[in-house]
DNA sequence: TTGTACGCGTTATCAC
DNA sequence: GTGATAACGCGTACAA
């Protein structure tokens, strides 16, 4: 490794420009009380050499990076990408810098991560969800830095979160489902272990259908990945039971594709004979036939206002430690009543 | 901002063990020559303090960062996060982290995005397609950036790649359709002016056409963004036309299943009424009823293949500058013959 | 095998 | 306003 081309560094600047080396720093880092003259001085030199800072230099004398880190469970689901795209370009605003992190929802690899990003010298974390290992909180508070998770909304002032009820809106989904008639509601869910939000989601459903006095058997519970494979497998599934379900709830939109396209394949007609929902309303939802009922995840309003919140919290501002966002339930033509002709 | 809380450094470390810091670095970077006794002290020290390397003060020292950076035009196509996963993946088992950049495929964003990646300091790029800036090539050589592009098979010895030929399995697809007997294709497609693949992509389609002498009129070219919402639009404005086309092609899956459940929506049956093709092979692409006819790109592979050259490439070995993988045309249900009865 | 001391490229604290 | 110069935290010749 022999690329020993020198680089142009601030002192080469410096020299170019005749001022010292502060001077150049002051001017690249937009410090008041800098002549304009001298500030064209050393712009002149910047461009003429071509020069770009160091950036782990300047990380290590400031004791800032500039990013902020943001941990993931998968990209592969776009509400995630929506949201982080617009956390992204919201972040680029404030003059920071976004690193993403991916663990697919191994928790294990989230505190790996986590590591990893804390190592890289980021100056605040996103996490999503509440469920995290114990010893991730341990470390960020002891290393005081400021993060913020998304997307769940449970009330915890260890884990300040930025986002939206999960169990309300699935138990109006199961209600709706009950309202129209149907008793034979199953469930398909990713495993609910280590993931508040499909926990959250399969109470909600659960509570609904209880309170009914429907309970909903375990043959009728089904918990996969999250994927289109998956759901479609799932309803297949279903379908082969002696007394197959009237009405599926979903975990995500993911799924209720998957279940839609394999109901469609089997000649099943929604809502005739199949009501489906999904959560998070995703840009197919509406797009479907018949158009999908689901819950409208804030995706980037999220992204929006964790943005501006980690900032915020970053430059030292103390913030509520919970912020709720709306995610309303969307009706469409993949629920309807129960067809008692059947 | 306050908080001087001391991090604990490299020296506490050394202290506590009774140490050297030299020694202490040369066990946290697996150097050879270490006693196990060392070792051991040092390990039990950096456990008790629960150390963590300053990042940017190890980038400074090593002049190496231990991250590659990649610019991906959008998270929100599952293709392209499928094989930044693999990437990321594959990267890790080297050692080395992914830093992800997008510029929603704005050239100017994305020459931005690859100043600050530099500045970041990464080790190497990767970069997806042949389409870039040209001040973006001044860069990458006068620093000397190991760097990759993928996603396309254009022959440059410029912008080396592992890819796959956009144009031949395009031109495979109207083929297909042609054998058919279709004789009115349409083609959506993504704007071409700065997206190589887009560009090749319909070259492929067009020259296929021209070829059996069946010019595709500039009604039947339809240019939107890639989306669900596009495809399906675009789907409603070609069916309003006198003629409408028996074919459609798409630049990618997701225009595809904007088409079909533009199509399923519409009452028109495929491929009967109307054959559909696509580009990609996402998930989903099997289970739409009918089964959508399309490319499948290599994503998963390209992200193996593209961290073992790169880091590979970094550590200093020549590799061939171009490498094709296959992309082998799906024929599936949603293309059939030209209904002759209509 | 282990320790000493300097250098990495920048920012920030002082003086002037 | 501007210029010296001491940190910043770690890696690594070089010496021992």
């Amino acid at each position: 490794m022999n690329k020993e081309l020198q680089h142009t560094l601030l002192a080469d600047v410096a020299r170019e420009a005749g001022v010292s080396t502060a001077s150049v720093s002051r001017v690249l880092n937009r410090a008041p009380h800098v002549s304009s003259q001298l500030r064209a001085r050393v712009e002149a030199a910047v461009d003429k050499l071509g020069y770009v800072p160091h950036g782990s230099a300047r990380a290590l004398a400031s004791r800032r990076i500039g990013a902020i880190g943001v941990l993931v469970p998968t990209l592969d689901n776009s509400i995630f990408s929506t949201g982080i795209n617009r956390l992204e370009q919201r972040l680029k605003h404030h003059d920071y810098r976004l690193l993403i992190a991916t663990y697919r929802y191994d928790l294990d690899d989230e505190l790996e991560a986590l590591h990893t990003l804390i190592q890289q010298g980021v100056d605040g974390l996103v996490l999503i969800g509440h469920d995290h290992r114990p010893s991730a909180l341990t470390t960020l508070k002891r290393r005081q830095l400021p993060f913020l998770t998304c997307w769940h909304g449970i009330d915890d002032a260890d884990w300040p979160t930025i986002g939206f009820d999960n169990i309300a809106p699935a138990r109006a989904l199961a209600e709706h489902l009950l309202l129209l008639g149907h008793r034979r509601l199953a469930v398909i869910s990713a495993p609910i272990e280590s993931n508040d939000r499909a926990r959250s989601r399969m109470q909600g459903f659960l509570q609904a259908a209880e309170q009914a006095g429907c309970q909903i058997p375990a043959e009728y519970i089904i918990t996969v990945n999250y994927g289109i494979a998956e759901g479609f497998e799932a309803l297949e599934a279903l379908m082969r039971l002696d007394k197959p379900p009237t009405a599926i709830l979903c975990g995500n939109d993911t799924l209720a594709f998957g279940v839609m396209l394999a109901a469609q394949r089997a000649g099943i007609r929604m809502p005739e004979d199949l009501s489906v929902t999904g959560f998070d309303d995703l840009p197919q939802a509406r797009f479907m036939t018949p158009a999908l009922t689901t819950v409208a995840v804030p995706a980037t309003n999220i992204g929006y206002q964790v943005a501006d919140a980690l900032v915020a919290r970053i430059e030292g501002e103390a913030l509520p430690h919970r912020q709720l966002l709306d995610a309303p339930l969307v009706i469409r033509g993949s629920t309807g009543p129960l067809n008692t002709d059947a």
